[in-house]
DNA sequence: CGAGCACTTGAAAGATTTCAAGTCCAGTGG
DNA sequence: CCACTGGACTTGAAATCTTTCAAGTGCTCG
């Protein structure tokens, strides 16, 4: 189904995952596009921040976002991490609960809410769309309740670079280049930075995977698979 | 807000949350309501499997129900609690990768989902309200990231603890009767049943509850919603 | 070449879990 | 009516995983 969306519409991707939509035709999302606007956004900087008013939606088209909430003393949590056809607000309500941050350089296409808001009234298809989006979206939030609540930190550690490793471009395989640091790995999946060194150390000598640096080669996938434990799908 | 939406439209409610729709005359929602039909579920009783087709949407009545992820090795991860007036199902794709139980003996409306798909398309405002419906969703999940990813044991049961007030009937306060059991408690927020037993009875020592069996009653809210230290919103 | 930052590694501390007994009821059967 | 049984809940003590505190290492940039 994954290859098959793709061939269907590769524009819009949610949260990493295609989305299928059968019945809209490519032309009809394009009314959206062309309210869009590009901007870019440099590493670390906020996109918008906790609490700011929802007026904009946008879609990732090169880069990194992260999802950031953060505690009052400083403890965060990174929902998740968007990367490159993934979207962002499009499910908010008035305001954001979250900030969205630059983990590398970014270019993200920007919409106007309300451009959004009117047109998902009148259009069919994009409403669809985003319908499945959300849904997505809620699943993988689920998945990552199980992986917070349920899971040792190599299972942490082995599901989310599962995860990575299935948002790779198409036919690069095993060979992941971690655009986000030690530090955002740990507030993604609840672990301190040394937690994540640690555990990624001893994926290393026991051969699951190579690390250099940002970059981590996966030599062994069936024994990341099983150090995962994902719930039974 | 809450106040408010709860006078406009209390039949619809999502989350726990009631929903605020502001152009959607009462009536139009009724549409969907002739699909519905009546289904009780004892207590224990499963209402639909992890896996399972998604042909039906569901609204619960009354009574208390549970959303269920289960790992292979019987880890289990309670994502929410669904109270009257919630939704289940509305924002599923064709299976559901959770499974719903009863917690206490449940009163459903059911509806089936190719009935809501089509309404969906065709009437604005059920759309407006599931698409606000799912947002309440997702924030909540993002909420319980922070929970799971970043709290200590205190502070998931303070938040637990004030989660649930805030969802009494109005007119109700302070006094909690929770329907689920202590594991159930456990399996929410990551902890084990041990940990639960043990946090509750260090806040009633300190004289911020009051324990009898399923009922607990708040003495201190202050302290409690202090102790939940949740992220500024 | 030195400073700063990201990352790594070790050792001690701590929070939560695990293992092990209880206690307290509600429901059952004598 | 009352003892008994099973299940939910509590509590204690030891074990364990992860964190915290500390100290490097190595790279990049000025």
């Amino acid at each position: 189904m994954q290859a098959l969306a793709r061939t269907i519409d590769q524009r819009f991707q949610v949260h990493g995952i295609p989305t299928f939509v059968q019945s809209a035709a490519p032309d009809t999302l394009d009314l959206l596009e062309q309210f869009g606007s590009a901007v870019s956004v440099q590493r670390d900087r906020e996109i918008h921040g906790q609490g700011d008013q929802a007026n904009s939606c946008y879609r990732v088209l090169r880069g990194c976002v992260r999802v950031v909430k953060l505690m009052e003393d400083g403890r965060r949590q990174i929902s998740e991490f968007l990367m490159a056809g993934d979207l962002l607000g499009f499910d908010a309500l008035d305001t954001f609960d979250f900030a969205a941050e630059a983990v590398t350089d970014v270019v993200l296409r920007r919409y106007p809410r309300r451009a959004v808001d009117s047109l998902v009234e009148s259009n069919l298809a994009l409403a669809r769309l985003l319908r499945q989006a959300g849904a997505v979206s809620l699943r993988g939030a689920h998945a990552r309740l199980v992986l917070l609540g349920r899971k040792t930190a190599s299972e942490r550690i082995a599901s989310f670079l599962v995860e990575m490793a299935e948002r790779l471009p198409q036919g690069q395989f095993g060979v992941l280049d971690l655009p986000m640091n030690r530090t955002d790995v740990a507030d993604h999946l609840g672990l301190t930075i040394e937690t994540v060194c640690r555990v990624l150390a001893a994926l290393r000598r026991e051969g699951t995977i190579a690390i250099e640096r940002a970059s981590v080669t996966i030599r062994d996938a069936t024994a990341l698979h099983q150090m995962a434990s994902e719930p039974r799908h």
